[in-house]
DNA sequence: GTCAGTCCGTGGTCTGACCACTTTAGGCCG
DNA sequence: CGGCCTAAAGTGGTCAGACCACGGACTGAC
């Protein structure tokens, strides 16, 4: 009857794609906001102008899209954007690629960069505050390679954060399922040696430092510096894990 | 019968749930490779131990991810990833936040500043070749907005191409769309005044000189240096803009 | 007042049918 | 014999109605 649907550019598309846009555009426009909750699949097949089946084809595709939260027996409830989708898609997006890991770390090299460069100007005290209690977190749990990874990704989280870029966020955290493997793999394989920690715990405080100076081109070109040591290391692992293998076989 | 779905970890999610893992894993796997055609919806339906409307609605949200290719009266089709989910993915989840544009750029500025680090190192002949015939192009249409936007941004997909980090090249592609429509606009204002736009092709050279001479350092300087000039006239168009309009009205 | 059972509204699934599009194979006509 | 046209088969697209499973709320008994 009401075929509110019907409005929008629509042709060619089936109703399900109709329905779908419908509801996405709604969500971009902000006219639907997180914590909404939509009508009942029946009322709103009715309202759209489509039968149950379609209108769950829709509702489906946007829950995958994490834009949905449909639970049983409940209702279906806009979710806030996550950017858990984001690295979903950047997962398939990537999944033919080859050598991703190396890839996905040029990402995420380039994001910080420019992260801690926006951070030097507009980091507030607070922010500040924060980065240096992440500092001492890791001092305190460098022992332990599941916490020290934690602490380590929680201190480049808050430059990123400190950036107050949106987009640089949503993006750093979308890559960063895919970093934190091999993150705290490699943690645990150097944990134990006292020159590597030291020099990683002063790594950071240098960027850090640079940081609270508010100096960008000093804190980018530490932070290169500490990835730079990084893929040092990766480097010597694998070499390392090579010869063992030769040993050994 | 077959059930083939039951395999997997399903506890606790739907049926439509579970078809699309199944699909999704298979993709990632390479199980599945784009150009394959699926079975119809109603062997597959037989064949997953589901019902046809669940199956479609697991499709259908492969569709709208782009995974998945359907066409009416022909059948599903494998889709290759496409960066243009990243960029809607993006668009959702940036929706909510404030000055978006402002945000995206800077994530571009962050892709663009290690891209052409990684240029400088890895690009190839023919990559530097294409891109000075790109530098070529962006001379020959200073004096049409539409043509020289478009050369402007060939050149700096150029660049980032040539860095071979696909997951570089996977989140520039989408974040494209969403600089795109300023980009022309601004050149639209600008392209009828020499000194900026002679201006401008010389810092494109200056860029491309420096990453000739594979200079990693220098390229990224003057690649920030182009993009804060940029950043400059937008401030000016703004201002130029609530200028006019406190004339007219 | 608290707890248990029941009822209602919700999403989840199924069946079977019909429509629309595409392709193809067969027959008809030149 | 060859080309065109038509009809049939296969495919996705849609629909209607029914039933199940889950969650919360109401109500009754204790």
């Amino acid at each position: 009857m009401l075929d509110i649907v019907r409005q929008d550019n629509d042709e060619g598309s089936s109703g399900a794609d109709r329905v779908f846009t419908f509801f996405r555009d709604r969500l971009l426009s902000g006219e639907l906001k997180a914590g909404d909750r939509l009508l009942g699949e029946r009322e709103l097949a009715l309202a759209l102008g489509v039968s149950r089946p379609v209108l769950r084809e829709a509702l489906r595709s946007l829950a995958m899209l994490g834009l949905l939260d449909i639970r049983h027996g409940r209702g279906a409830y806009v979710r806030s954007a996550d950017a858990s989708v984001l690295g979903q898609a950047l997962t398939l997006c990537l999944a033919p690629e080859p050598n991703i890991l190396d890839d996905v770390l040029q990402a995420r090299i380039a994001i910080e960069c420019q992260a801690i460069r926006l951070a030097c100007v507009r980091a507030s005290e607070r922010d500040l505050q924060a980065i240096a209690a992440l500092l001492d977190t890791l001092v305190d749990s460098l022992d332990d390679p599941e916490r020290g990874g934690g602490a380590d990704y929680a201190f480049h989280l808050a430059i990123v954060r400190a950036s107050g870029s949106g987009a640089l966020m949503k993006i750093y955290e979308a890559i960063s399922p895919l970093l934190m493997r091999s993150h705290v793999e490699r943690r645990r394989d150097t944990f134990r040696e006292p020159a590597i920690t030291s020099g990683l715990v002063d790594a950071h405080r240098q960027v850090f430092l640079a940081m609270a100076e508010r100096n960008p081109d000093a804190a980018e070109r530490r932070l290169r510096e500490h990835f730079e040591i990084g893929d040092g290391l990766r480097r010597n692992n694998l070499i390392s894990t090579y010869q063992a293998q030769g040993t050994n076989t």
